[in-house]
DNA sequence: AAACACACATGATAATTGTCATGTTTTTAG
DNA sequence: CTAAAAACATGACAATTATCATGTGTGTTT
């Protein structure tokens, strides 16, 4: 159980705004928990009282499907705080969080959160940023599924991969996803995400090995992204 | 020019939460402005260095595209407070907003804005809530346009259009919209549009008279919204 | 190591949606 | 009131995407 000043994950975050007695604060009422890739940190609907830090790992923030056809709104990892808006507004979550790979995470509760909003303007103003960048994002993303295709979608989210989450020694994307992931990101059926990534393959955009893919031309897949 | 105090409008934003103090500084640096349908409150990428209260008419908050079609994201009504992100984030606007009827509106400086935010936690926390339910309502959307399909995002519109604005003496939708309009709601072309508001119109689940159209067969129109 | 589940792959076909062309009607501006 | 512009409408066709069926690989569990 590390204590918050020492932890580095917290400078990526509206965390980094408190004071080193808030920080102490916290040390002592956080809980740490260790999740499983394929376990659910929360559901849709389920009161948080609380944020989730994450340490490590990624997970992705869903809108599950009666028909099997999950939605993946967003990925999450290294920094980023889960159930943010929950926690503010005090409202229910709208998404499941599920990981994606193993991860560590710390929960912190509400009250701890409400206290500082209350104390520390600097928090605050921090909080309203990243609320503001999410809602942003959120349009932005809107506008991406509603105007281009699955093509351009896809190519756009083989690029986001490669810019957030890295790629290994061998050249392969770091984070690694099924196709019915990729399907849950650009929001179809699994079969067209495997039809595509093949003609990306064949194209020479990318080099398929089972599910570890590196990105082989990347301006090529820039432009087809931006609809050229 | 009114007082702020005696705007019904208030009650229904963040701006309900202000002492008399406040809101008599706001009536007098508050700018009244009258905006005819068709012009442009603010466009994408301006510093905004406010909001605007809209007091009376509606406005799409609307992403550009090169090609024509343009992507509306959200439309705004009475009591709703445009540019609050960009405001509270000091970011410049990621949306154009456009009146669709003739509109007035108030303009409250940043600089009050962010006075309300440090002295009066009721407003932050009504701001929290305000914010958090756009993020909620963008996720929601967007699972919304990658599940469904054109039939049912129009038919979704329809409703929508019936629930946020009512209809006239004659059993009309209040607020009229183009096709061009409904085709930037669901993310689609004119045609398709067209088309499907006329077989909507063959199929008795509403009656169309030029723009102007009512709503007949209210629970249809649900049940092919929700996919059923 | 065998068996089982799951992910990946591909073909065939249907359904949906987009595009282009063209004509009519309605609205708006002078 | 009339001319021009914008919005509406429809047909024909192409492109995209979904669905269903079926088979192969891959990894996991006992």
């Amino acid at each position: 159980m590390g204590k918050c000043e020492q932890c580095i994950v917290r400078q990526l975050n509206s965390l980094k705004t408190l004071t080193k007695d808030e920080l102490g604060r916290l040390s002592t009422c956080k809980a740490d928990r260790v999740i499983k890739k394929g376990e659910h940190i929360f559901e849709e609907g389920e009161h948080l009282n609380g944020v989730y830090c994450v340490k490590s790992g990624v997970c992705k923030l869903v809108k599950l499907s009666p028909n099997g056809k999950d939605q993946i709104v967003k990925l999450n990892t290294s920094g980023d705080l889960l159930g943010q808006r929950s926690t503010l507004s005090n409202e229910p979550a709208n998404l499941s969080a599920i990981a994606v790979t193993d991860m560590e995470v710390c929960f912190i509760p509400q009250t701890e959160i409400l206290k500082a909003v209350g104390d520390n303007p600097n928090f605050t103003v921090d909080m309203f940023k990243t609320l503001g960048k999410s809602i942003r994002e959120s349009d932005d993303l809107l506008v991406n599924m509603s105007q281009k295709s699955m093509r351009e979608r896809l190519a756009a989210t083989l690029i986001m991969l490669k810019e957030s989450y890295g790629k290994e020694k061998d050249g392969t994307l770091s984070l690694v996803l099924t196709r019915e992931e990729f399907a849950g990101i650009v929001g179809t059926a699994t079969e067209s995400v495997i039809r595509l990534l093949s003609q990306f393959n064949k194209e020479k955009l990318i080099h398929i090995e089972g599910r570890h893919i590196s990105i082989v031309d990347i301006e090529k897949l820039r432009r087809i992204s931006d609809g050229v």
